[in-house]
DNA sequence: TCTATAATTCGCCATATAACGAAATGGGGA
DNA sequence: TCCCCATTTCGTTATATGGCGAATTATAGA
């Protein structure tokens, strides 16, 4: 039950539906998801630590960069099951679309200048 | 993705988990949900009006009293797929357990002593 | 009609939570 | 070593939410 509502109440916000459904396609730096949600990074990181507590996403380091992704196989039944559910059910929304085209456009420019926002050489 | 944060706020509350499990069965009166969970009758109606609202449970009235019951077969995909998933990941919780020992014995009871809570002819 | 009562709605309170900015953390590079 | 910067943690604030009791609604029965 503890796990089933910790699953749930991660899912029960719709910044981090959009944020996990962001993965889909495969991991995303830090940066790259604060730009796509236009938040702040406080709040993005505090998503995400939400989502993975769940275990519904993983995350790995590289240097000063940190990258989430999706939860695999390995993951619990409950997890994989949501997973899912999630993606069926919300990735094909009007918010999910406008994502995903969003992502695009994030991912053709260099990490970097996404990270170094001051400069911003990648025009948005 | 109105409707998945809908289901998902729906489901992120323990006590509204609780109460749809509980109706696995068949349907339950709300005087029976609020002597299986202990809580307010007020606070056992709003549960439910949210469970319906998010098209998890459907209810009938009949004279004083109101049945609800989880959402057939002709609810949205996104709801089957959420209740199939809530059932098979919580639905064997040691908590879910107990509360289907619990409603075992409310079911022995005939509701109108369960309603009655006054004089409460049926031991609780 | 009047009363009793199952259920809901309303108003309130305490707690939980999403958001932010500031400060702390930790890894790269000068 | 020292600084830079991506990320996280911390503290604060505004809002959302779960819970209760009181009042309201609606129906059965006297």
């Amino acid at each position: 039950m503890k796990e089933f509502i910790t699953i749930t109440k991660a899912l029960a916000d719709e910044s981090r539906v959009r944020l996990l459904l962001s993965l889909e396609k495969g991991e995303l730096c830090v940066c790259q998801l604060i730009e796509l949600l236009g938040l702040a990074p406080s709040t993005v990181s505090k998503h995400m630590s939400i989502l993975k507590h769940a275990g519904l996403v993983d995350m790995r380091k590289e240097g000063r960069w940190a990258y989430y992704r999706v939860a695999g196989e390995n993951a619990p039944e409950a997890v994989r099951t949501a997973l899912q559910w999630a993606f069926e059910t919300a990735g094909a929304s009007p918010t999910a679309l406008q994502d995903k085209t969003k992502l695009r456009e994030i991912l053709s420019c260099d990490p970097e200048d996404i990270c170094r926002r001051i400069t911003g050489k990648c025009q948005r």
